[in-house]
This record gives C-alpha cells, structure tokens and sequence, in this order.
DNA sequence: ACAATATGCAACCATATAGTTGCATATTTA
DNA sequence: TAAATATGCAACTATATGGTTGCATATTGT
C-alpha cells in the first residue's frame, strides 16, 4: 500500500502525469512505444515507470519481447478519497464557524 | 493558476501534506505555531508553506506580527475533479472492450 | 525606550531527482 | 544462425529539494 505523499508525489511531475494521462485513454502499450510518445529516451521513461508502479498507480507485464504497461486506478481512488476527506473537515469546520456567528446575533 | 503537476507535487511531501491536514482541522494558525507541531524549524517550514501557496494550496495573511495561514481549497478541488477525469476515460474505455468483447460472443 | 516575539531573506549542505549513455540479455524474424 | 527489436541494469551528471543556521526587520508588552 502507499502513503497518500507518495502517491502525489508519483503524479507531481509533468512526465509521469502525461504518461497517466495516455494510459487513461489507452488500453495499454509497450515502454518503446511510450517514450517515443514522450520524446525522451527509453531509460528515462523506465524510470518514471517504476515510480508509478511503486506508487501503485500502473503495472507491468512482459509479453515476449515486450512490457506492456497499463493503468491502475486504485491509488488514484485512494488519492482522490483523501482530498473528499479533507475538503469535507474543511466544510464542517465552516459550518462550526458559520453556526457559532450565527448564535451571536 | 496551478497545473494539475504543480498541485500534486505540492502535495506529495510528507511535511507538507501534514501541514495540509492541520489547516483542515483548524481555521488558522500562525507560522510559529505550526514549525512547533511540525517539529522542523521556522524557515523549514515557512519555505514549504511557500510552495503550498504557490500551489494555491494555502493563503498568508499578516496580522500584526503574526503570519496566519489557511487552507484554499480550491486547487485541492482541481486536484479532485483532474483524477475524477482520469477515472471517467478509464471507465468509458473498460465498457467500450466490454461491449467489444461481447459482440465478439 | 527596550526586551521579547514573530517574522523575512540569503547562504549553505546533503541528498534526491530526472534525465542521459553504455553495455548486456532475451525474443522475434529472415 | 544471425540480424533486428525490446528490454534491463548500472554509472554518471546537472539540477532540484528539504532542511539548517545567521542576520536583519517589524510588532507587542513592560
């Protein structure tokens, strides 16, 4: 499982969110295919993947010669979860403060 | 405005989602309160609310000698709807393999 | 006025990060 | 089998990052 840092962590660069954002679209591709897409070398793209498999947010296969790569949504479930959490304390703690102007009239 | 990247990196730091998480639960609080809680000095945590407010993330205001912070959650809705986005293409494209696969029967 | 408090700015440091290149290995195809 | 393709692993580099300390400045309380 990862942390919720290490999952934003994973998505706060512009390379790695632009791979999350073809894979959305995609039902999965090859690494030679992705860093060509990319524009950077191979290595590098392999780079960026393995973060993004560590933070659970894609996964690899080998399929002969090839490692195809497709997304997995938990972690961004659990990441979008953690933000509907702190936006609803936020919402509660306005409405604390909006009741408690509202018993000074 | 942020970019989705700029949010999340913002984000994906253990210090600084703790820093998040406090303002969630409190409507204010002034630096020096908060690089207590954090346990790292003044300067360590005022250059990490600094990349929070250029995230959008959280707001300064000063009131007399003090520095009050609070959380904006704006960019955490962007956040929010960016990943929800994500998640609606991956659907649509796990339906259209369903529909695909079923034809197929 | 002066001490205490709360802060900002800048320099510094150790480590992490994003990318590169070079070389070795496994699979496919001619 | 040999060439082409797709990949992994490791070393390297320049820059970014998270934190520190030192010093200057503004506000508050006695």
């Amino acid at each position: 499982m990862s942390t919720e840092a290490e999952i934003y962590k994973a998505l706060g660069d512009p390379t790695r969110l632009e791979i999350v954002k073809r894979l959305s679209s995609k039902r999965s591709c090859a690494i030679g295919e992705l860093c060509k897409d990319l524009g950077i070398s191979r290595q590098g793209a392999r780079k960026q993947l393995q973060i993004l498999v560590n933070a659970n947010i894609a996964s690899l296969k080998c399929v002969g010669r090839e490692t195809k790569v497709a997304l997995d949504i938990t972690s961004l479930q659990q990441a979008q979860r953690f933000i509907a959490q702190l936006e609803k304390e936020w919402e509660s703690r306005l409405l604390a403060l909006k009741n408690y102007v509202e018993s000074d009239k």
